[in-house]
DNA sequence: GTACAGAATATGAACGTTCAAATGAACGTT
DNA sequence: AACGTTCATTTGAACGTTCATATTCTGTAC
């Protein structure tokens, strides 16, 4: 086997050399390409390529004698170079929320979640930040021009959402976190949060309570009318009047909410099953029931929504209604990677089913 | 102006035509290119490169011209192909820490943070998973090799930290949150927890405190060590004899971490002042202290760290020592930006003040 | 021994951009 | 009017990979 040797500025052969040891595998330490690995395993380019690609098309004997090449040179592929040319980036555009007032545990568990989720897919999470929903669909729009991601991710749906369309539109493969009731058709994977309540409200009526609170936000969206719902419909079904359930609009204000929450307990027909739409506001309620001598977990119950942090471990543990986000997670990269691979497959949407957790509060 | 116009197949000319209008820039859909533009433009590849990357070589009317083409076909620079041409990926690798019982709130805000902060000098982030440190490192050799990252971004530090030294053989731009004492030398940004905790025993010796206790890891680090020295020093400092510190090691169990504090209040000497390396755990304080009727903020005080989402919301308001996290990833970021832009700078270090948050409860 | 088929490997081209160098236009100087 | 200089723009090449196709090798059938 031998090369010609090409001047480079004119491309005139200079001289007839043979095998690749006279020749230098370019500097020491630069990085190797497919080349260098070739020439250093005596075959060519595209053999190398092969290997890497389609090992099925390689001798036996050729790929172990490519792979100690790969080795010896500590060759990987260059990601460029190989997302230039097939197109495509393995990289999966996530929006991550800013941080307004509190952080979000289930969002932040669920990126790290996603991101490993992601990885076994043979893909990557690329993290952009946006303030609002215009500069986010924008940011969708170039990346795909950038060809810069291959699928999105986005979580925080809303009734109506506007995102899917755009997507849709650009033919960019996409999966949401949550529902967007209204929208365009598109794969998503969403918690059953009337499912999640029910569970809450069956084991509170099981354990003999008939008086209840459900905290919700100030501004309900969906997701808590899904959830007040699955409070509403099993007090119904326990044949409980709809009176005996008592509706707290939380504000963001520690203040303002002990306060609310304060009232209703030291009101007529106070509420002895607590459940709340978060569990730092759950520990709220824990902290005036202690303070008018009643127990948690004995005089009164308490529970919470995520599994947070905070849950296992305040007030000698919380019950919490607990989000399988590890599950959504891997949900969603499989549902991408069934994207990836049909790209006119039919959209498809998975609902999965929260677990309570319970502890000494409820 | 004309074109040839190749046939695709054997490259022989087929015939000539005039001027742009008469060829359909590609596929409607497809993703234009700097030669779309250019042809729609009349001006050539390279003049559209240059108003994107130079645009003070190029005529003003040119630039208008060339930018009315762009805006008119959507056309955004392919990520890939300029990579590869430039050998940069404008990318910021970042290990998301695995979820391994509680998550970090400051971890998940630094994230947060150090995605905008990265995206002001023009990059993104590059999110991986490991479960060990030696996957991390090979992680970040492949990343380079692949010419994936640009930079490196991580966590977590400790003594003699093992990522510095492969990272800076491989000349890969990087910059810690957090000191790597004995490790090789290199730009880190760090929070100064000696400061943070004298700024709270001082704080606490001011509104007349003289029996302290300080909350550490049951295995502490140098992150916990610098902190209680901070606390040693500031109650040296004060005339205070050092037996009236008392020092708990929690675990990650609530139960026994609630024992060891009620032991300690029921003790001799009772410590009247708290401050504890967690909002959390300092969370199980207050719940001890009002379970013996000693009012927070009033017989005794309370002071976590982090300001925490739960910091601002539990207890009516939990004192905190908080870490400046959106200063720290903005210096981040601009470290790495003067390592992109002089590879050979020198390393530096950034040491942050934290802030004492008060609240009602110290 | 030759022809043939199929497997294994090699070669040329292309992905879309930027770099380096070449060309062309405009303008002031002699 | 010819010449150099500077500015504006164009052209050819290259980044490192994979695709499409061509070539070479190997074994089998005649």
């Amino acid at each position: 086997m031998s090369y010609d040797v090409l001047q480079h500025s004119n491309g005139a052969p200079l001289g007839h050399l043979e095998v690749a040891t006279e020749r230098p595998e370019r500097f020491a330490h630069a990085t190797p390409t497919i080349e260098d690995v070739g020439r250093h395993a005596g075959v060519s380019r595209q053999t190398v390529s092969n290997v890497l690609n389609a090992p099925h098309r390689v001798r036996p004997e050729t790929i172990e004698r490519v792979q100690l090449a790969i080795n010896a040179l500590g060759y990987r592929a260059n990601h460029h170079a190989r997302n230039l040319r097939t197109g495509t980036s393995r990289a999966i555009a996530y929006r991550i929320p800013p941080v307004v007032g509190q952080l979000n545990s289930v969002m932040d568990t669920f990126l790290h979640e996603l991101t490993e989720a992601v990885e076994e897919i043979g893909c990557h999470i690329l993290l952009f930040a946006s303030n609002d929903l215009d500069g986010e669909i924008a940011r969708y729009w170039e990346l795909s021009a950038q060809s810069a991601a291959d699928g999105v991710v986005f979580s925080g749906t809303e009734r109506e959402d506007r995102r899917p369309a755009p997507l849709l539109e650009r033919r960019m493969p996409f999966v949401s976190f949550g529902r967007t009731w209204g929208s365009a058709e598109h794969s998503w994977v969403d918690v059953d949060g009337r499912a999640g309540t029910r569970l809450a409200i069956n084991h509170l009526l099981a354990n003999g309570h008939r008086r209840f609170a459900w905290l919700g936000p100030r501004n309900p969206g969906v997701v808590n009318d899904e959830r007040e719902q699955g409070v509403r419909s099993a007090i119904a079904e326990a044949g409980i009047p709809a009176a005996d359930l008592h509706i707290v609009s939380l504000r963001d204000d520690a203040v303002a909410d002990r306060q609310a929450i304060a009232n209703l307990l030291d009101g007529p027909d106070a509420p002895t099953a607590w459940v709340s739409m978060s569990d730092l506001q759950a520990l709220t309620v824990l902290g005036e029931l202690e303070a008018r001598g009643i127990v948690p977990g004995r005089d009164a119950a308490v529970i919470g929504f995520d599994d947070s942090p905070v849950a296992a471990y305040a007030g000698g543990g919380l019950t919490t209604i607990r989000q399988p986000i590890t599950a959504v997670a891997k949900t969603i990269a499989q549902l991408l990677s069934a994207k990836f691979a049909d790209p006119n497959s039919d959209p498809q949407g998975v609902l999965l089913e929260p677990e309570l957790i319970v502890r000494r509060t409820g």
